[in-house]
DNA sequence: CCATATTCCTACTATTCCCATAGGAATTTA
DNA sequence: TAAATTCCTATGGGAATAGTAGGAATATGG
């Protein structure tokens, strides 16, 4: 289990350039952050949907954060990419088993859930976005991109 | 991230089993557990190869856990099916990107990690395996084998 | 010694998910 | 009205996942 999909790397690294520079177009996140423009178009846009960001269109437009860098847990970003959390699928669905409160294994995922969930609670967005480097450090990417 | 794939939660589910019978035939796993018989097999090779489990060939031989199950962390099994955790590449490889020490997503995704491996390391076979109640909840199973 | 039960090995396939790419429509402003 | 921008939909290649299939190698019990 659990690689962080690219697309999160960059969800992230996008909302950290946003935190940073107070609101930017997707081409100058894409340029700036080495992401292909057209991809990282569809993750603002998801971003959008979640409310973590707020667009405006049109010449001079681009996006910015909804709220305080400080206001937007790491877990939200997550679960804007992601959706929520679910290691497997009977933890937040007991209908798919009828063993419920007594099964074992069900316990142990709930537990490692509720682990990382307790991490990604405990981080924002202003605590990566204040340090003086973030850079593309952790994207999985294998080549350049044109970003054109 | 991070659903855990049917392949971890088989390996789960037969090592717990072996944990209660003392040992068995891929096949009477296989039926016990409700898991097909030739992929199970993959599994079991692949713990064993993992040092987790010990074979006999021929007939009357079978699978067994290699020591008590209460030595066996519950990470030791993830790792034998998955490799080890690295939610993103330069956690553990400080060469894919410069800023290494310095870098805060990189941080973050270690605490990550560690959070996550720290669960791994509290619980171990035992804890799961001496429950009354081991099911065929939390396998991801979209409908019934033949496991012939 | 032989039928049978078992692990072990290799190759194949179908499906799903990931990571984009592509083209253009809609909208806003200078 | 041209340019910059977001927004929408469709397509495709590659990798990983989940499983199938067939049979070789090995050991045991009768």
């Amino acid at each position: 289990m659990f690689q962080v999909p690219a697309k999160t790397q960059y969800a992230i690294r996008a909302l950290a350039h946003l935190a940073r520079s107070g609101g930017d177009s997707a081409a100058r996140i894409s340029s700036a952050q080495n992401i292909s423009v057209k991809y990282l178009e569809g993750i603002l846009n998801q971003l959008k949907l979640s409310g973590i960001v707020v667009s405006d269109r049109g010449r001079g437009g681009g996006y910015r954060l909804s709220r305080p860098a400080s206001e937007i847990l790491m877990i939200d970003i997550v679960a804007a990419m992601e959706g929520d959390l679910r290691p497997v699928e009977c933890v937040d669905d007991s209908t798919v088993c009828s063993m419920e409160a007594f099964c074992m294994p069900r316990r142990f995922w709930l537990g490692l859930k509720d682990s990382v969930e307790g991490y990604l609670k405990s981080v924002n967005l202003g605590d990566l976005a204040e340090e003086p480097l973030v850079t593309f450090c952790g994207t999985g990417q294998k080549k350049e991109h044109d970003n054109v």
